[in-house]
RNA sequence: GGGGACGUGGCGCAAUUGGUUAGCGCACCGGAUUGUCGAUCCGGUGGUUGCGGGUUCGAGCCCCGUCGUCCCCGCCA
């Protein structure tokens, strides 16, 4: 048999009938009639049904193909003929033809798999038929076998089409695809960095991409005009559901735009990706800032598939009786609300009372809720005799209720506060009340998201980069109250209260840039350590530029309409962000490590005194102190001590286990009853050895915290 | 980092709330079976209940610890 001349399985038609064909791929079920014997072969196409039947084939073939069991990999040639009348299998594709075998090789046999991968219910096509719910650590520790399941194959396949529309479109739009190193400086900013040690340079790390974000507006720089690529991306941080620690983006950028260049490109691009499956997407994408995303959903990714949109009641209750609005509205408080239309029926008293305003609103953060039903063309809850009539009257008519609606208000005097704790509300409503539509697709583009926001320290960060560009440049770096003002020229593609992507126009101008650095507390010399090379780039004509990424993970997971990520990832990590297949993260040997300058053996390379140095210097990094040369030998001395104690302790332990503590665990008090400060701290002096300030706090390290 | 849940043959689950020899379905193995397609029928193998301690006459079940997985929050410029 020639297997490069083997067709695949789904592609048999009527057509083919009394053609001789050869089919190569895996026993997905057999089924035995002692003497006619069935099985689906499954190839990467689907299934097809191949008969061994005793007057057709030989005396040896049907007797291989006896021992065949699910999961074996075979090729088959037979003759392609019709299925007799009333045999066809509606369920299946190929059900109205057969492959009358004539000889069979089993090309490699299997063990029973440890879960079941044919998708029987696929051919049966039966309501009652359901795919046994498999562990997912099953699956992914045996993930070349889950890939050998239809529907993750399709989805790695259709994973392959939305990629190709996306290069296709690109290229159509003179992008230029260009990758960037994997093998990348560390950023301080944003989430944590996965290091890679370098062997050639001892104590030295690359650190893995977190997004080319640097490279890219290097590109830009460089000339390119217009690039894009389907870039890895890492973070190290903690997993979510749809999170993972090494993602993919498409990421692009383009100079001599403006925003309405990318909305353009990317809402089309967008729009062809959503077409591979199938989705017609709605257009124009509609346009929202980030306030009013903010106030009349309280998410900066606005679900927009259904209504339930903030109403700002403060002003109704700016005379109110109600002791508990009262208090908040003079502490500048505000009083929003959502009217869940015609939902008094699933919404009873005790529902709204016990679930709601006792435990799901507090869990949003709120410190409660106000409800109120509309009953008989009356406002009815527990508390609507604390409000006046004209209070009740404004808020029928600023809700526009009708009878059956239930109104929904959150207070509190954060603004922030309100707006969090009734989004979530607003989403875990819609939920629960099944309001929101199948099938539908809401994309927008939030716009004008605030530039900076407010650090611990008083100080401000940045909400998207530090490159993004301002909507304006006439602020004062020193003024917090105007930096938090500024608006950026980013923005952010939703779908679904989900974030697909963001990006912004980037600022090219080396003052202005710097001006940001003043803002972000970032000194000269610290601009310049992290980002110098960056910096310069940006003295050589930099063209005005921007770009944007999309996360490519799940929007073919929102494509494909799938819930998670996973689903769409060949080789996903698990939520410890290891892998179950090959078990990474995995410890290393000494020597490997040695090798890389992190792990000191003690050969004879490096003598005892050498070791005690390098213990101080771990010492002073873990502690983020620095050490001064007067207090080195001290320091020195003191370490020498303690590790002969520790020698001696050792030495004179003889078989006696190690204790943790030599005193039983108790409250420790300092004795006395005033309360007395250190001198070094009543002088400013306790931290003066930190190596760093910011915001005029000291900088310590986290496990001092 | 904080909180919650779970862990029982290969897989998915049960065990009347501390009481016989830990059951069931699927898978697997053997046999029967010439039109099945979730095939069917008959028979069978397989478990130190994640691991380590403890309480008890007795622990799958209760307690402590540990490991692993999942969910929520923090975190994710």
């Amino acid at each position: 048999m020639n297997l490069s001349q083997r067709r695949f399985c789904n592609t048999l038609t009527k057509a083919d009938v009394g053609n001789k064909v050869i089919l190569a791929g895996w026993v997905d079920a057999f089924r035995d009639h002692g003497g006619l014997l069935f099985i689906h072969l499954r190839d990467r196409s689907g299934l097809v049904q191949v008969v061994f039947n005793p007057e057709q084939a030989d005396a040896a073939t049907c007797r291989t193909a006896e021992s065949l069991r699910s999961e074996f990999c075979v090729a088959v040639s037979g003759m392609v003929i019709d299925r007799t009348p009333g045999t066809e299998n509606p369920h299946l594709d190929t059900g109205t033809i057969e492959v009358m075998a004539q000889t069979l090789k089993v090309l490699a046999d299997s063990a029973p798999p440890p879960f079941q991968i044919s998708e029987k219910e696929m051919v049966a096509g039966s309501v009652t038929a359901t795919r046994e719910d498999v562990s997912e650590e099953l699956r992914l520790q045996y993930r070349y076998l889950d890939l050998r399941r239809p529907s993750i194959r399709n989805n790695m396949i259709a994973r392959h089409k939305i990629y190709q529309c996306a290069r296709r479109f690109l290229d159509e739009r003179d992008f230029v695809e260009v990758e960037t190193p994997m093998l990348t400086m560390s950023t301080p900013e944003g989430a944590r960095d996965y290091l890679v040690p370098s062997r050639v340079h001892p104590h030295n790390f690359y650190a893995l991409p977190q997004s080319p974000q640097l490279f890219k507006q290097l590109l830009m720089v460089g000339g390119l005009e217009r690039y894009f690529q389907i870039a890895r991306c890492f973070r190290d941080e903690d997993l979510r559901p749809n999170r993972q620690p090494e993602f993919t983006q498409i990421d692009l950028e383009a100079s001599f735009i403006d925003e309405e260049f990318i909305y353009e490109l990317v809402e089309e691009l967008t729009v062809r990706l959503f077409a591979v499956g199938g989705i017609e997407l709605p257009r124009p994408f509609p346009r929202i800032t980030y306030d009013e995303a903010i106030d009349t959903t309280g998410s900066d990714k606005p679900d927009l598939r259904f209504g339930l949109r903030f109403v700002d009641v403060t002003d109704i209750f700016s005379d109110t009786q109600y002791t508990i609005f009262r208090q908040i509205l003079k502490r500048n408080g505000c009083i929003k609300g959502i009217n869940v239309k015609g939902q008094s029926e699933k919404l009873s008293k005790n529902v709204l009372q016990n679930e709601y305003a006792k435990t799901i609103v507090p869990s949003f953060g709120a410190k409660g809720m106000t409800w109120m039903r509309v009953e008989n063309g009356t406002l009815e809850s527990n508390i609507v005799q604390f409000f006046s009539d004209t209070e009740l009257e404004n808020l029928k008519t600023r809700f526009a209720v009708e009878e059956g609606d239930v109104l929904l208000l959150i207070a509190d005097a954060s603004y922030d506060l309100v707006t969090s704790a009734l989004g979530q509300l607003r989403l875990h409503i819609a939920n629960r009340l099944g309001l929101i539509p199948k099938n539908s697709w809401a994309p927008a583009w939030v716009t004008s998201f605030p530039l900076f926001e407010a650090t611990d320290e008083g100080g401000v960060s940045s909400k998207h980069h530090p490159f993004t560009a301002p909507d304006r440049t006439d602020f004062d770096p020193h003024n917090i109250n105007d930096l938090l003002a500024l608006k950026s020229r980013a923005y952010d593609l939703v779908m679904n209260g989900e974030e697909l992507g963001g990006g912004s126009i980037r600022i090219n101008d080396r003052t202005l840039q710097r001006k940001i650095f003043t803002a972000l507390g970032l000194t000269e010399e610290e601009t310049r350590e992290k980002f110098g090379f960056f910096l310069r780039a940006f003295d050589f004509g930099a063209p005005p530029h921007g770009g944007l990424a999309l996360g490519m993970d799940r929007l073919v997971a929102m494509i494909l309409q799938l819930p998670s990520i996973r689903e769409v990832i060949a080789f996903p990590k698990n939520r410890s962000a290891s892998c179950p297949l090959t078990g990474a993260p995995t410890p290393v040997a000494d020597k490997q490590l040695a090798e890389l300058s992190l792990l000191n053996l003690g050969n004879q390379s490096r003598g005892a005194a050498a070791q005690i140095t390098d213990s101080i210097s771990t010492l002073s990094w873990l502690a983020r102190i620095a050490v001064n040369s007067t207090e080195r030998p001290l320091i020195e001395k003191a370490v020498a001590e303690a590790d002969a104690l520790a020698d001696f302790a050792a030495a004179n332990a003889g078989s006696e286990e190690p204790m943790r503590t030599v005193a039983p665990p108790a409250g420790q008090r300092r004795p006395g009853d005033t309360a007395i400060a250190n001198s070094a701290a009543a002088a400013g002096e306790l931290l003066k050895l930190a190596p760093a300030t910011k915001g005029g706090y000291y900088k310590v390290a986290a496990v001092m915290e």
